[in-house]
DNA sequence: TACTAACCTGTACG
DNA sequence: ACGTACAGGTTAG
């Protein structure tokens, strides 16, 4: 806890795939979290929020080393950990992130924060912090309210319908949350995927970083490509699709290998091979 | 139940 | 140049 800010990289997480709506200026990392805007500096470690909240967007309260310990059984999860020491996960407004993985399906980083961008230029409330402009991220209501054509002209294709949909269905209250970080996994799971546009993956990353599911483990093409190369044989990962039951089976497979923080060995995991294959980042 | 194609939209390759 | 493939998947059959 106290050499925590010495420990995290700011970098490496906020390049880690978890997050879309981040700019670097000069040595300081600005983002987007809901209808907040979080400032943060590496060196020395700072971080403000424009509301003024305190907030441990890095997951400071995890205790690392025993989930670490947790996670380290096997070499490439070691190998990892090692070479992406300062990499956490993040702890984000749920809204934001459902509707960025929804966004995300089936496209590619640069795509997803274009997309999210001109969600939040059209749809967000516009603020001055640290002497910059900043739209922050629609409330729940502003997309529901919103028409097809304009999430159309955000560039969000075939997704807006369930983007527009899947926003009505949380301003309803019909999900909600807060309810949702206290439920455990299984029924946190099945209330997502009531939601369109949400399956497997972008539930488990709906999860894994905004509900407080640390044993989430979004199964996506790259993960898919990790255990085939790394982990042979033992999740059968055979099949170039996972259907809806194999997902649910493999991912309690994942769990008997990983153990309930298998979430963070996902992230580590997902960076260094996407590093490895020179896949961009913001 | 298990498997396939179709799907918006940019961008990276050939 | 200009077409084609593919990208953090989900859904409808």
């Amino acid at each position: 806890m106290t050499d925590f800010h010495t420990s995290v990289n700011v970098y490496e997480t906020i390049n880690s795939g978890q997050v879309f709506l981040w700019e670097n200026y000069k040595n300081t990392w600005f983002g987007i979290d809901g209808h907040d805007v979080i400032c943060v500096k590496q060196e020395p470690f700072e971080i403000i929020t424009f509301s003024k909240e305190i907030k441990d967007f890095f997951r400071d309260n995890d205790n690392l080393k025993k989930i670490l310990k947790s996670i380290s059984h096997d070499k490439t999860v070691k190998k990892a950990i090692k070479h992406y020491p300062g990499l956490r996960l993040t702890r984000q407004e749920p809204f934001q992130c459902c509707i960025s993985f929804i966004v995300s399906a089936n496209s590619n980083i640069p795509n997803i924060k274009t997309g999210l961008q001109k969600l939040c230029r059209k749809f967000g409330t516009r603020v001055q912090f640290k002497k910059r402009e900043f739209s922050v991220f629609p409330r729940p209501n502003s997309l529901a309210n919103a028409t097809l054509h304009d999430l159309q002209s955000c560039g969000l294709g075939y997704r807006s319908k369930y983007v527009l949909d899947t926003s009505r269905a949380i301003a309803s209250g019909e999900i909600d949350f807060d309810e949702l970080k206290r439920s455990d996994y299984q029924t946190s799971r099945e209330s997502l995927l009531k939601l369109p546009g949400i399956g497997g993956k972008v539930a488990d990353c709906v999860m894994l970083f905004s509900l407080e599911k640390l044993e989430a483990f979004p199964l996506d093409t790259w993960i898919t490509r990790i255990l085939e190369k790394y982990y042979p044989n033992k999740f059968c990962m055979n099949k170039k699709t996972i259907s809806k039951n194999g997902y649910e089976k493999i991912h309690q497979l994942i769990l008997d290998h990983f153990g309930n923080f298998a979430g963070y060995s996902q992230q580590f995991l997902f960076k260094m091979e996407r590093d490895l294959n020179e896949k961009k980042w913001l």
